[in-house]
DNA sequence: AGATTTTCGATCGGC
DNA sequence: TCGAAAATCT
């Protein structure tokens, strides 16, 4: 947008120097207040990030290209401002979106002034944790109590099920899923149930959507429990309706700081705003809807003599050890006191989380919400060779919404290779060729962490975890299965939940029985009509109807049993240290009983990751806290010792760097995406296309992309076209590798040409002249590919004529026999490096009914899985157990004798 | 309660 | 098409 450029002309052209034109030098100067030789903390920093540093006063936007070095930034913006005594840690508001964020500031912060002092920066968190902290204190306001319990996804998702069936609707037309997303957009944008727009809530259940999230709500105050969008809502509701709050926070936090602000969704704009907002600046009386929530808002008035007990009640030792007014020596604010000294960082070439809320409006508009707001960019890239950032910015400058920056890099790297394109034949071509080139590396000495292969969508990584497996390439999956989702951890959670709240009837209902006391449907039923009935939790419920003799013997006894055992964990809780009542809950439970009995192959690994879960409780407080951490923090830490290739998805390595990225599945429909396109039009390409941006400016040195001709989207193969953002690349900047004649321009080749004679050495009767514009050369070697139904259904597609040739031919099929548990490789989850496991993978091939030449015991090579002895035969079906891939059903087709 | 059949969904997933 | 989850059967 040229309105943007006109503001900073300077930094218009692509190459221009960063050299500080004078007006900003003249401020920067300003800033130093004379003084020439800088505290260490500055040193090093470019005249840019020093302007960002220094600029503590009124509001800043940081646009802060791919590494660039925002984080450092950020952190020395925060050491400064602590260093020159402008304000004490506690008056520091700092948010983040991830707690991988949060923690490597507190980290880097602590570099800067000595770790002490971060514990005194009570502020500094994703903006959930300091939601929660807000809400803890005041949660009377918001009709719930200070020790609710916050619910993931899968709790909401089961309550909105309850609701709906006691609506009396269908639960299957009316899916709890998609309503839980609803509510979840509707609270990204602050809305209550009062505020939701009235086509939104005519859409869902027959039009009574608006009903349906009233009801949502009111449970969930029942449950005292909140839902992450509570967790921001809440707050910016207390904010609105007890002024006498909010003054408090104003009062509180002279220095704002967000990270990632081109991710904000309206309600964390809604809620920054309320506090970035002083009483002088004569609010926007426009940007506080009219009406407020139901029930919330309702309370709110009557008991606004409450507010200041609650609030100062619940008030935190950390404040009261911090003197009111700290000496604000260069208080001598050249502003009036109504500025907001707010600093916003982000980069909207990087907004890639529009789908879940995010308005990259909100960064666009940063200097129309607050007026004579300084805005600094960062162009200087420290992190990627010439090619690399020519790339990506060539490919960037194809949307049209953003600000306009050009990275540069004054760099100069000897062997500065340009970026690759690789053309595949499918998917799995393509995976060979990415596990070749990363052999390539490894014998010219790169570390395999050093390396990544990011995908687009998650279903991709399927293929090379195969390959990988098959080559005996460690990798690890960042970003896959959680500890904290697993089945036995959430048991355990579900148990400590209802010692702690007892309120919380989801986790109620989760362990009731658990392990199995014979508490079948029916006794629930009655569990919670019983406590519908009287407005009480279900656990007092169980208690009650325990001691009545509405129930029969057997169930009654089972119940008495649970609520006995509840009554006595949630006393102990106030004696026992947590990790002791933990593993005595546990114990009594018959939880950890129920798994030792376990024959499964999975129990031990459980019973591991149990323990350990009892072990990562020590690092916590109290029971309370540890849940809370839970709730708010589902990662656990990767081991990083290993070596080995990083794969993960394009939207979770932002933020992260590596000396090569491999980026596969370059393809129409996959990226861009379809779906982006169908649903978000223009404005998703774009969004498509930052994230190609995003995965480009990943390198630091190597970039490889990859297309293929032929890829199975739903099970079915279908050829491909290579994607839009290949004819965005600029040719100075990439090379091609192998050449060729089809396919938008881009040659086709296939890597090393190491799969001569696969499966068999059979050969294909319809031989490979037809596709010579694919690797045509070594094609005598590509039969195997072409045999493939996913190239037989291709081809199929493509032209007519041929179908009656491939249609009618019996035998000669490729065929997925089945699919095998999963979860076998886990152990203690923690550690290993893991992915999900391939194992149970089972590939045939007919061509025909020939019984096997093969014996059991024979030593046999497969293509995809490596060396391996057959362990069974049935007809022309082998079991064999393979060295790297365990065991597998294959058709004998498919493997060679040794 | 466990086994078997049917249905559904299929991009990204932070807190 | 295929795999997980829900529904249904025994």
């Amino acid at each position: 947008m040229s309105g943007f450029s006109e503001d900073m002309p300077f930094f218009d052209e692509p190459n221009a120097r960063p050299a500080a034109p004078s007006g900003i030098a003249a401020r920067a100067m300003a800033a130093r207040s004379g003084r020439n030789d800088a505290p260490d903390y500055l040193k090093g920093l470019n005249p840019e990030q020093r302007l960002a540093v220094e600029t503590t006063e009124g509001p800043v936007l940081v646009l802060a290209g791919a590494g660039t070095g925002k984080t450092r930034v950020l952190t020395t913006r925060i050491a400064h401002i602590l260093a020159t005594g402008k304000a004490f840690p506690s008056q520091i508001l700092a948010v983040t979106f991830t707690n991988k964020a949060a923690r490597e500031m507190k980290q880097r912060i602590g570099i800067l002034i000595g770790e002490g002092n971060v514990e005194g920066m009570p502020w500094l968190g994703t903006f959930h944790s300091i939601g929660v902290k807000l809400l803890r204190r005041h949660a009377e306001l918001a009709g719930i109590k200070s020790d609710f319990t916050i619910l993931d996804t899968d709790d909401v998702v089961r309550l909105i099920k309850q609701l709906i069936q006691a609506e009396g609707l269908d639960d299957k037309r009316w899916p709890a899923k998609q309503f839980a997303q609803m509510i979840d957009g509707w609270k990204n944008k602050g809305l209550g149930p009062a505020d939701i727009p009235e086509g939104d809530a005519r859409s869902f259940a027959n039009g009574k959507g608006r009903e349906l999230y009233k009801a949502y709500q009111e449970r969930l105050q029942t449950l005292n429990a909140c839902d992450f969008g509570d967790l921001l809502c809440h707050p910016i509701r207390i904010f609105r309706a007890y002024p006498d709050v909010l003054k408090e926070y104003h009062k509180r936090f002279k220095y704002i700081l967000v990270d990632e602000y081109q991710d904000t969704n309206t309600a964390q704009y809604m809620w920054l705003r309320l506090l970035a907002q002083r009483p002088q600046s004569s609010p926007l009386e426009g940007e506080v809807p009219a009406k407020r929530a139901e029930g919330v808002a309702a309370e709110g008035t009557a008991h606004s003599s409450s507010t200041r007990t609650s609030s100062t009640a619940a008030r935190t030792p950390p404040d009261r050890a911090s003197p009111g007014h700290p000496p604000l020596k260069g208080e001598g604010n050249p502003r009036p006191s109504s500025t907001v000294n707010i600093c916003c960082v982000g980069d909207d070439d990087q907004s890639i989380y529009g789908w879940r809320g995010a308005e990259v409006d909100n960064i666009l508009r940063f200097d129309k919400d607050f007026p004579g707001a300084t805005i600094i960019r960062l162009e200087r890239n420290y992190r990627s060779t010439a090619h690399i950032l020519g790339t990506a910015s060539h490919l960037i400058a194809h949307n049209e919404g953003r600000f306009g920056k050009t990275l540069f890099t004054e760099k100069v790297v000897e062997d500065d290779e340009k970026v690759h394109v690789h053309a595949a034949w499918d998917s799995e071509e393509e995976a060979r060729a990415v596990g070749e080139t990363i052999e390539a590396y490894q014998r010219q000495k790169h570390n395999l962490n050093d390396m990544a292969i990011l995908v687009r969508a998650s279903f991709q990584m399927r293929e090379f975890e195969d390959r990988f497996v098959t080559l005996g390439l460690n990798y690890r999956v960042i970003g896959g299965p959680r500890f904290y989702e697993r089945m036995e951890i959430r048991d355990a959670l579900a148990f400590f939940r209802v010692v702690a709240q007892g309120a919380d009837d989801l986790a109620f209902e989760r362990i009731v029985n658990v392990p199995k006391r014979g508490l079948g449907e029916a006794t629930i039923r009655q569990i919670h009509d019983t406590a519908r009935a009287l407005r009480i939790p279900m656990l007092e419920a169980a208690a009650k109807l325990a001691e009545s003799d509405e129930l029969k013997p057997k169930p009654r006894a089972a119940l008495r049993e649970v609520a006995a055992n509840f009554e006595r964990w949630q006393k102990a809780l106030e004696t026992t240290p947590h990790t002791e009542l933990a593993e005595t809950i546990l114990e009594e439970s018959g939880y950890t009983d129920m798994w030792k009995n376990d024959r499964s192959v999975e129990a031990p690994g459980r019973l591991e990751n149990l323990k350990e879960l009892i072990r990562s409780m020590e690092e916590y407080e109290s029971l309370r806290s540890f849940l809370e951490h839970v709730a708010l923090v589902m990662d656990a830490e990767q081991n990083e010792s290993l070596d080995a290739v990083n794969i993960m998805t394009l939207h979770s390595a932002k933020g992260l760097e590596f000396e090569t990225v491999f980026l596969p599945g370059w393809e129409e429909g996959l990226f861009p995406h379809q779906r982006s396109l169908d649903e978000g039009g223009r404005s998703g390409l774009e969004e498509e296309r930052r994230l190609a941006y995003v995965g480009l400016t990943r390198a630091k040195k190597n970039l490889h992309l990859w297309f293929v001709s032929n890829r199975r989207i739903h099970g079915l193969w279908q050829s491909t076209i290579p994607s839009r953002f290949l004819d965005e690349l600029p040719e100075a900047h990439v090379e091609v590798a192998e050449s060729g004649n089809s396919y938008g321009g881009y040659g086709n080749s296939y890597g090393g040409g190491s799969f001569a004679s696969g499966r068999g050495g059979r050969q294909n009767p319809y031989g490979a002249s037809r596709f010579d514009n694919v690797g045509a050369e070594k094609s005598g070697s590509f039969s195997n590919t072409y045999a493939t139904p996913g190239w037989q259904r291709a081809q199929a597609n493509r032209t007519e004529a041929t179908d009656r040739n491939w249609g009618s031919r019996s035998g000669h099929q490729v065929e997925r026999i089945g699919y095998g548990e999963t979860d076998s490789g886990y152990g203690a989850g923690r550690t290993s490096v893991k992915g999900r496991t391939i194992d149970g993978e089972l590939v045939a091939k007919s061509v025909a009914d020939t019984p096997s030449a093969f014996n059991v015991g024979d030593r046999v090579f497969h293509q995809k899985f490596g060396n391996g002895n057959i362990a069974a035969i049935e007809g022309n079906k082998l079991t064999i157990d393979f060295d790297k891939a365990g065991q597998k059903r294959v058709l004998d087709g498919f493997v060679t004798g040794v």
